[in-house]
DNA sequence: TTCAATAGTTCATAAATTCAGAACTAATGA
DNA sequence: TCATTAGTTCTGAATTTATGAACTATTGAA
């Protein structure tokens, strides 16, 4: 099995990083890997959010993360292992994983009312019926 | 012809928010925005980013830029006045917004090498090109 | 060794999003 | 009233994303 590709953190432009924590799969991810401040193999997510999420879909969630710099995955025997890279990209882009991670955990503790609207979509179905 | 939806800032995720900012165009539209933390009809913006953007196409980004909560937008006769709300989502994810706009800006200053790969596309070709 | 089990990737295609031209609406000023 | 300008909406094409099925790699046991 090749290697995994890692960009070095110069060569991904912010709207990588954005466009990868705007699903809400991945950002739970990635907040749990920065809280964490360590590994977390794939199927340990398999049910982020209460749904169980298809080992196909996420594997893609773990690439897109990975090619957007934010996480490196090392593979440990059969699992993977996966680690931050915030040092690297705060180093570029002072304070904005902190700030995108914060506003996460913000919207979590705030429950309920958000927990309804956390896909995309249900935004634009809001947005639609005005 | 009717009001323009405004989302309260309650409503959005932050999904949505680094979803508007995921794309080139919004980013670029929305900084100035900020910079300028003063209005700017869609026609300004019609070359942003040396390309010249069919004006259905920027419709779409002011619309979606406006769901996120990220600006507001009021007519002025025959014109649009926008105007960032980032005082309003400043209290409720304290320095998402600057940090974005900050890594958006420092980007912005790498120049040359950066962007070339401003399209999130290049950087998914940058990544499959191994 | 060989085999089964586990973790993850890749491939193919269906579903969902986004883009952009054409037709439309609204306000302005001649 | 008409032409002009700014922006929206509609619609089909192009692009992306999601996921089941088939595949690859590693481990541990027989």
């Amino acid at each position: 099995m090749r290697p995994l590709f890692h960009p070095s953190v110069e060569d991904v432009p912010v709207e990588a990083i954005l466009h990868a924590l705007s699903d809400p799969v991945r950002v739970a991810i990635f907040a749990e890997i920065v809280g964490q401040n360590c590994s977390h193999n794939c199927v340990a997510f398999s049910n982020v959010n209460q749904k169980s999420i298809p080992k196909s879909t996420l594997s893609q969630h773990f690439k897109i993360l990975r090619e957007a710099g934010l996480i490196r995955g090392e593979r440990r025997g059969v699992e993977m292992y996966n680690t931050s890279r915030c040092a690297e990209i705060d180093k570029r882009f002072p304070g904005l994983i902190g700030a995108i991670v914060t506003a996460h955990n913000i919207q979590l503790a705030d429950g309920a009312r958000t927990t309804k609207a956390i896909k995309r979509k249900s935004v634009k179905r809001i947005a639609k019926n005005r």
